[in-house]
DNA sequence: CGTGATCCTGACCAAACGGTCAAACCTTTT
DNA sequence: AAAAGGTTTGACCGTTTGGTCAGGATCACG
């Protein structure tokens, strides 16, 4: 089995299929906790089958982290240079939140491979994704040195990004327990918090004893 | 072997080398990816014997984070109403990102048990921690309404002082790999870095019109 | 110092697991 | 329509895993 390319539209289909089962199981169970017995059943497909469009439960696992990360950093990367400081990093924090409502279980399947160590991505890590964040980060340091935005700095501010809008997905569980009964609109919520929040911190300090209202 | 009360020094000295072995296994592998086998190996003892101190690899489980969530819990309590709500509150971020750096493997622990729906602490989160929560955000309420601090959700504001502290332990290889190669020094930089976002998005506007420099 | 309670271990077990394989089945091509 | 190539499966295998058990070692105490 050639897993870099599929040849046949049935190849295509399955490869797919498998790859949902295995998001929605790998995500509620982490890599040791879900079995391909699950993976096959949530599939539709017997586990000799699996194996035969995987090598391994491994080969599955490591498609679907390749498969993601583009997908995870796009966000990231539409930050634009020529564009208003405050409103484009806004507007990253409410794109990160809309996948934490949008992609649980994305969000989830990278946080339990980095809290394990990230054993399979490390290389994702240190690589391209080190390069788009030192590439963005320079811009949001000149925007900081600019007085454009106050000066914070950016590798923190990105991380903070990242934690306050991955916090709703990946520990969904407690936010509800501690929202609750709060309805089904705790994202909007969450929207206008992270909006105050980083909008408050962000703005820059007027200049020395100039009014602000 | 009665569980909850140990009746001799041995009992009590193997305890607590089965659980620290345990939160180090634990805490790496997740539950699933935990082998008696290897918490066994950590503590030095042999798997019959483990299993002579607790009935079960999930009584290991559950006696860990019962026995954390006191501990995980404790900064939040010490919240003061009668303090300065902005210092109160810079107090609460400096020592939850104490924690994180200095307790990794007991965050790392409750990340992983959250991220896969909390199955063995449910009833702590409703219980407990909610009240714990729905105490604290009611005085960060009463500051927000008094004009004291910035009007941000306290519930949503508790969440994000969470993420952002805890993400250096849960995430921590990510850090370390788009920090790099600075060097042991990032968690001053995160103390600093946090002290300022929070410390902005908190402090109130002064009255309208007045000058601020 | 001996005796009962506590502590520890090697050998073992059943279930679950990832993975294999030959053979059957289905699709596409000629 | 039949060969060729692609797909699916039941049965099976070796290993790992959580857990058991009978018996031996060690400790506390009268």
């Amino acid at each position: 089995m050639n897993e870099a390319a599929p040849r046949t539209r049935i190849q295509k289909r399955n490869r797919e299929i498998i790859l949902e089962a295995a998001l929605e199981v790998f995500s509620a169970e982490g890599f040791r906790g879900a079995t391909l017995d699950r993976i096959a059943e949530a599939a539709g497909l017997s586990k000799p089958n699996l194996l035969y469009y995987f090598p391994s439960k491994e080969a599955i696992h490591v498609a679907l982290l390749a498969g993601l990360m583009d997908t995870w950093l796009a966000p990231l990367a539409g930050i634009d240079p020529d564009g208003d400081p405050v409103e484009e990093i806004l507007a990253y924090v409410r794109l990160k939140l809309d996948m934490a409502r949008d992609y649980p279980r994305e969000s989830r399947l990278f946080a339990q491979e980095i809290v394990q160590g990230a054993p399979r991505i490390l290389d994702q890590i240190e690589g391209p994704l080190k390069t788009l964040v030192d590439e963005k980060a320079a811009v949001i340091r000149a925007w900081a040195e600019a007085g454009r935005i106050a000066p914070l700095d950016p590798c923190h501010l990105i991380f903070s990004i990242w934690a306050t809008t991955q916090h709703y997905a990946d520990f969904d569980v407690q936010v509800r327990g501690i929202l609750r009964p709060e309805g089904e609109t705790h994202f909007d919520a969450a929207h206008a918090f992270l909006e105050g929040l980083f909008r408050r911190a962000l703005t820059p300090d007027g200049p020395a004893g100039a009014a602000i209202r």
